[in-house]
DNA sequence: ATTGTATAATGGAATTATTCCAAGATGAGA
DNA sequence: TCTCATCTTGGAATAATTCCATTATACAAT
């Protein structure tokens, strides 16, 4: 705790009661939380927080670097505290996000049609699949 | 056009004025184009027509597999007629989004960690670049 | 061709997601 | 400890998406 918060000190970013509240939820955890997971989580200690001060940290923490926003469900974003490059897979039926820390990028080199008009910088994999959990 | 009206004869896809609009604009659009940009060209035409209807049709789409929807861009969504499976790569300047037309299946072999929690289904690759237009 | 009718689509209104910005809190320096 | 520039908070505004009562479509029967 007292790591996490020097952690963040210095550097313009103001620890707040409910930062330090969404740091500590966010610490650790691979659950891929969407907003409203991370919202539902701090309200329980602050009552009168609002989304936007969920939405302002996270755009805050994506901005330093230290995470990251997973686009692999459509219905909504989810968010990522871990930071270092690792692809997902998603459960088809209970939805569930999933990391898969390998590292493909040997593999994936671009057609020439394709290299002919962009420089690629970075790739991210989702895998669709169906969890053990659901397949009954 | 009227290929593309028998396409969707029957079925219980109804044919309606807005619908042969966007089906006329979807039509070998390679754009990837959102919501927005479909809403905004099928009310040239039909200055009443609402998100609403534009929404509905791409979803009956989704659900009849001849429209897929790509997540590559957190900060909205965007539509895709090319239902065949294929990959995307995104400039992060302009937001320009084209295909990639290569089958990496073999090369994506998930850990065997992940092997034992989920049946793999499919895969889409995001890659990320710099387009030619940018790099100036 | 015309009419009837089951079914599906339309679009204004409601809801949900996200952003804006005035008021308040934080923390580095004095 | 106090000051004050800067950053954060959260209610309100805006934007994205969905809901559902009304209307249109297409097939079937005349
Ligand atoms: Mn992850
Ligand atoms: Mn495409
Ligand atoms: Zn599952
Ligand atoms: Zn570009």
């Amino acid at each position: 705790m007292e790591d996490l918060i020097n952690k963040y000190k210095g550097r313009g970013f103001k620890l707040t009661p409910q930062r330090i509240e969404i740091l500590r939820f966010l610490e650790g955890n691979t659950s891929h939380p969407t907003a409203e997971d991370i919202y539902r989580e701090i309200k329980k200690k602050y009552g009168t927080v609002s989304f936007a001060t969920v939405y302002n940290t996270l755009q805050a923490l994506k901005e330093r670097g230290e995470l990251l926003e997973v686009t692999i469900d459509p219905e909504r974003k989810h968010f990522d505290p871990n930071s270092t490059p690792h692809h997902h897979i998603i459960c088809g039926s209970c939805g569930k996000i999933e990391d898969v820390f390998e590292d493909y990028s040997g593999a994936l080199k671009l057609p020439e049609k394709v290299l002919e008009k962009f420089t690629a910088t970075g790739n991210h994999i989702d895998f669709f699949g169906i969890c053990a959990d659901c397949k009954n």
